[in-house]
DNA sequence: GCCAACGTTGGC
DNA sequence: GCCAACGTTGGC
């Protein structure tokens, strides 16, 4: 049950209504399938591309791997926490807004997602993880004793959702924040794969897709000497 | 520790 | 429904 605590995402505390409602953007052609009702964030492509098999969606994660108190509680979990879990698998709890949550909810088995260190030292991609369980009702949300606890989520209707996560592999080399960076300023001007990649454009969401072509250049860093 | 970015709250 | 105040995220 880890009592792994992940970086919450984007802004918190708790809520009214909520952003919903007017989630309706959607690639219809794909129909039912891997529809993101999130707002207009991957504007283009991606979903749409693939109606055929490749439904795949890639994911970054971000997680704190140092220590910090948030309401007397560490919410620290790195990658090697990770590892230590039994099976190397946990619940990615304490996602507490709307677009964040709105993706744990789109992700299905085996997706692949990328493991990001935030809030430290060295922010970067430090890992693999794959999706072991689709979405289902955040306990902590519940939970009084929880930083996470959010008073105005009933039992019959959670408003939180959470994934199981489990441990693929580290990357080859750590990635560095500041290297994804650079690439994604210079594919900015060159129409590069990076272009467009929501870590840089849409800033404090901590679970976010890519797209295969953003997910693939990752990995092609790995066997690149740090920039 | 600073502070920019940005989601949420609540008065009006 | 606008928008200023506020709180959080997260790089540096």
């Amino acid at each position: 049950m880890a009592r792994a605590r992940k970086r919450l995402a984007g802004a918190a505390g708790p809520d009214k209504k909520g952003p919903e409602g007017k989630r309706t953007k959607t690639k219809n052609e794909c129909e039912a399938s891997a529809k993101v009702e999130n707002s207009g964030l991957q504007e283009t492509s991606e979903a749409s591309e693939d109606c055929g098999k490749n439904l795949n969606r890639y994911w970054l994660m971000k997680s704190e791997p140092e220590s910090r108190l948030e309401k007397g509680v560490d919410v620290k979990f790195s990658i090697e926490d990770l590892k230590a879990q039994p099976k190397q698998t946990t619940c990615w709890d304490g996602v507490r807004n709307y677009q964040a949550r709105n993706f744990l909810r789109a992700m299905k088995l085996e997706e692949d997602a990328f493991f990001y260190h935030s809030n430290c030292r060295k922010p970067g991609i430090a890992g693999l993880m794959k999706i072991v369980k689709e979405a289902y009702p955040d306990h902590t949300q519940f939970e009084k004793n929880s930083p996470h606890y959010d008073p105005s989520s009933k039992e019959d209707n959670p408003k939180w959702s959470m994934v199981d996560v489990q441990f693929v592999r580290m990357m080859k080399r750590f990635i560095p924040l500041a290297e994804l960076k650079t690439h994604h300023q210079a594919h900015r001007a060159t129409g590069g794969p990076l272009k467009n990649m929501v870590l840089f454009t849409r800033q404090r969401l901590s679970v976010q897709p890519l797209t295969r072509e953003e997910f693939d250049f990752i990995l092609s860093l790995e066997e690149k000497e740090p920039s």
